[in-house]
DNA sequence: TGGCGCTGTCTAAGGCGATTAGGCTATACC
DNA sequence: GGTATAGCCTAATCGCCTTAGACAGCGCCA
């Protein structure tokens, strides 16, 4: 849906970009196809975004800003399992709602990070230490439980949205039972003083 | 190290290609990349692979292959916690020795889905209900638990390949606790006649 | 033994996307 | 009213993918 006359803007073109993204997929996100949304020439956008490369990096830094607040949105007011839920359900929604976004927002980092990216990151690292202090969780306890919820998120979201599960198995269930057992296994977390003494295997 | 005597070969281009992703990244692996090593002409390669895509088909093919067949032997002659903790190691250490290619496995399956990655991709969730059966599980609760072992090992090798964990906290040790955690949390996935009943929540 | 065809490489050429250089217009400001 | 500047444009280059078609070496068959 092409506009021709408003006013090129880099809020504009981050916007058909995170469309053009989730619709089609971040490959789809080409400077020719954004230009071309916004009955614009392609070489219009370099007065805007630094070429590709920021483009890409202006997407990752509103996904990471959008991500950010939806979980701290859908943890405040909880604790505990109910706050894990929600913030878990919260991460899978945007996910699926937003699979480019999504996706370009564990895009490596380009050299020059972004401040306002950091700031976001911090804050999604911030809501997850927050969920995991109402299990009483805190120092390394803490960082590592913190890995391991967002790997499983990660996890979850990354192969559903590839065309994983395949089988014939609801998902709404395998999701729901992933995080009871999340559930239970950040308990076993508090107070790990020392790692369990396993022999180095392998 | 281009070698231009002996004769090219779908194998060696593979070969090249699957080192070309695991050395610089996936999209690092170009026709005339792969040609270049190869001491050959781009064009050339169309003999042999069905251009960019075909060859990305025939990375993926590859990589799911090695995977599956390193989670196999890692699984054989285990059981429970051992046999789960030997899987993951060996899907863990592959994600870190083959970045390109553990990339392109994950990726989209192009239309014309080669049996050969059906096969490969069936053993691996082959391997893994071997492994769920030494606890006891199987039918929708093998699924279940499938997805989320699957989930939180693809989420840490690719939080991990994407540079995330930076904070300074053992990565062997988010490993040992996180695959702790998992053990305690599949035991709780058997015999699960029925989801817990929850109030849909959101 | 000599020709024929197949296989596999090459050159030539077209297309698309990114990027840079530089021109042109309209608006805003003096 | 004149000028500077912002912002869009055209023109042109480069790299990569892809297709078409020329050409050479090899084996096979008569």
């Amino acid at each position: 849906m092409p506009s021709r006359d408003a006013r090129l803007t880099r809020e504009r073109i981050v916007e058909v970009a995170a469309s053009l993204a989730d619709d089609q997929g971040l490959d789809a996100v080409t400077l020719s196809a954004v230009a071309a949304r916004l009955c614009v020439r392609t070489p219009s956008l370099y007065h805007h975004v630094q070429g590709l490369a920021g483009l890409k990096g202006a997407l990752r830094v509103h996904g990471l800003e959008l991500l950010s607040e939806a979980l701290r949105d859908a943890a405040s007011g909880r604790a505990e399992r109910d706050a894990l839920e929600a913030v878990a359900h919260a991460y899978l929604t945007f996910a699926r709602k937003h699979p480019g976004l999504y996706a370009v927002t564990l895009a490596v980092a380009g050299e020059r990070d972004d401040e306002r990216a950091h700031a976001s990151a911090d804050r999604i690292l911030a809501t997850t230490f927050d969920v995991l202090r109402g299990y009483g969780l805190d120092g390394d306890d803490a960082v590592h439980a913190a890995r391991f919820v967002r790997s499983a998120l990660h996890g979850f979201a990354a192969l559903e949205s590839a065309g994983g599960f395949e089988l014939p198995a609801d998902r709404a269930a395998t999701v729901d039972r992933m995080l009871e057992a999340i559930d239970r296994g950040v308990r076993t977390y508090v107070r790990h003083e020392a790692p369990p003494v396993r022999a180095a295997r392998r």
